[in-house]
DNA sequence: AACCATTCTGTAATCATTATAAATTAGGTA
DNA sequence: TACCTAATTTATAATGATTACAGAATGGTT
């Protein structure tokens, strides 16, 4: 992550306020690689700033992600755990409009982890994700109906 | 997925009742390549049966989880989302054990798809995540904790 | 047909997260 | 410095996915 000070004047930068409690959090977050949930950043925090609500937490972690100071570890489950019927080992291409998964089967030559980069870990396995825009999502059309717009169909080919 | 009588052979092996809920879940899953979540499931499976249970679907996919018929889509956030202080794309190892993850801040040659196999999709980036058992927890000390159990030192060197 | 362990069902509980609205405050202005 | 106000924090409630539970129903066997 960035510098504290870099983060800070980042944050004027984009007219958001100083406070105790973002500063604290992003104090906390600066050397952190653990990769931690919001409640584990709560408890950390909290122990520096006793009253300092869960909600800030929260929302401040979502604030970060949307300035693309902080993101989400990646997974497919945004709307539920979903099922994969196919349970041999096997990677996804994923659409990240519609959500849709579509199966890859077959190997990656060279998708290994050197001794010193597995750093002692045991490896059981390993699975690749692909995130992409499917088809029907590249239509004009759906990326409105995506945005939450709608669509006259009379306004597509009138650009000339 | 396996034919719906392979599936239904192995149920009885171990011993699980045939019943016409745990049935239609089954024939609908057979075909499906969607990777649906257990509400998705229950919609499609409750037009068929309209009075099955919301929990029988949500049981019934984990009960065919813990039997390998099915698997959940891999995701690490199985205890709560998890932010990254890295946001530079990358790749992951975890533990499966204690679910720490570690980063992988190089990329992988011949990780991507051939145009056939991206089948029309726009690709927008890629991500790996690498199973495995970390050191601390390939110990039997925490094999056993993981587990549950409660370890007495003295009986750890005692099988002579 | 009778039995009973298994399964199903509806409801309540749980857990992570977000929405809301009222109270507080950061940061600029006079 | 005192004041102003939009931004922020906070507590609480709401939401959504999933699981726990306990009683009713049932399939597979005798
Ligand atoms: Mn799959
Ligand atoms: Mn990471
Ligand atoms: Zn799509
Ligand atoms: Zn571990």
């Amino acid at each position: 992550m960035k510098s504290i000070d870099t983060l800070l004047s980042r944050l004027r930068q984009r007219g958001l306020r100083i406070t105790p409690q973002r500063r604290v959090i992003l104090e906390f977050l600066v050397n952190e690689e653990s990769h931690p949930t919001a409640e584990q950043v709560y408890q950390r925090v909290s122990s520096l700033m006793p009253d300092i609500s869960r909600t800030t937490v929260y929302n401040t972690l979502r604030e970060l992600s949307d300035l693309g100071e902080l993101a989400p570890v990646q997974d497919l489950s945004q709307d539920g755990r979903r099922y994969d019927t196919s349970t041999e080992p096997h990677h996804h291409l994923y659409c990240v409009a519609c959500h849709t998964i579509i199966d890859i089967h077959r190997d990656f030559e060279g998708m290994s982890l050197s001794p010193e980069e597995a750093s002692g870990y045991q490896i059981l396995s390993h699975q690749a994700t692909f995130y992409g825009i499917c088809p029907d999502c590249q239509s004009p059309a759906s990326v409105a109906t995506q945005a939450g717009w709608t669509v006259d169909p009379d306004a597509l080919n009138s650009e000339t």
